[in-house]
DNA sequence: GTGTCAACTTGACACTATGTCAAGTGACGT
DNA sequence: ACGTCACTTGACATAGTGTCAAGTTGACAC
């Protein structure tokens, strides 16, 4: 899967998804990084001018390894709106858990970093357009509820398949992958799709 | 509305909330708080024990000073199940615009901070109470949707009204706090609400 | 007046984590 | 032999929290 190119580069980031994964994304400091790959905490920045450029690598690294476009293939190929809502959660349901790591690092350093909002927010934005093409979708069948805007459609799907979502229901209230994937591809038809 | 007592210690805590409403809740810091309130940053030690301690104390002071309980009173006092989802929906929504600044900066020291992190989650485990009990009443009225248990929607419930939620919706997408009720309120009922 | 107590001030310091700077080492290619 | 690249070592700046010790000031008691 993953293409091992082993260059210390690639060793960082490997390092640091492997950390960020294991502690749950939270208190993972320059020096744990550096100690794990073998190297001096120094070394990091003669690759990664600081926090927030490593991590945000980290992160497109993920994306990288696990087939991000490929993820998406059923989404894009459903006949219908609704296969297509559907088909969108899950896709992007199921790789929440594969980057949750790294995306609860660069979320903490949102309110502080302005490098890592600006990063977080423009991944974001990509998701944002995987909602607003399944809610297009949706009302191109006519099978949009006409209670909402599409625009105002888009922004509540966006926030029903948000990480803090996820690690709500999934980490906190102990939901399985499965039933959650279930529950919200229940809920956003329940609410999305006209009766 | 505040019994402004004018101790000391309410002024730090009047202080403490004032910046943090003005700051969105972020970059808060000990030395701004201080220097606010016209008294030296150890002095605030004298009062509160550390950071942590003083934002609890600051978010117990805020349902103090906002009758948090009178807010509640339509909803325990709802006929139905439905008009208690709906009046529980609009009370806690129309309380996160007050409490957001407090909520966020002590969301943020959640990660970090194991007092922090209590704290919150017992403010937070009152929610959930007011969540099942609406829960509970759509049940006793044999309405509750019977795709989901009652525990798996009270979880749902609990996630919908989340302060993360509410950012998102009003701060980021600059929603109306007006239509985030009345959208929430509509998404819990075609949720939660058996058809 | 004198004593004392509480609230507060001033200033120094420890700690943690990020990030910077400068000088040095060791292997490898030519 | 020479340079260069990747890395090391160690010192240092900075920001913010929290701690410690030694004052100051004002009110109240006697």
């Amino acid at each position: 899967m993953a293409t091992e190119k082993n260059t210390t580069r690639d060793r960082i980031l490997e390092a640091t998804l492997n950390l960020l994964q294991a502690g749950g994304g939270g208190g993972v400091r320059m020096s744990d990084i550096a100690s794990t790959v073998g190297i001096s905490r120094q070394a990091l920045y003669l690759h990664f001018p600081n926090r927030a450029d490593l991590l945000v690598a980290a992160s497109r690294h993920v994306d990288d390894k696990n087939d991000i476009e490929g993820r998406l293939v059923p989404s894009r190929t459903a006949k219908t709106g609704r296969e297509r809502l559907a088909a969108w959660i899950g896709a992007f349901g199921n790789y929440i858990p594969i980057i949750h790591g790294v995306a609860k690092a660069l979320l903490a350093m949102k309110d502080t970093d302005t490098a890592a909002m600006t990063a977080w927010n423009d991944r974001m934005q990509a998701v944002r357009q995987g909602c607003a093409a399944a809610v297009d979708a949706l009302e191109a069948d006519g099978d949009l509820f006409d209670g909402l805007t599409s625009e105002e459609a888009t922004d509540w799907l966006w926030m029903l398949v948000s990480v803090r979502n996820w690690e709500h229901l999934c980490r906190e209230c102990g939901w399985s992958q499965a039933r959650y994937i279930e529950v919200m591809q229940q809920t956003a038809a329940r609410t999305l799709i006209a009766r």
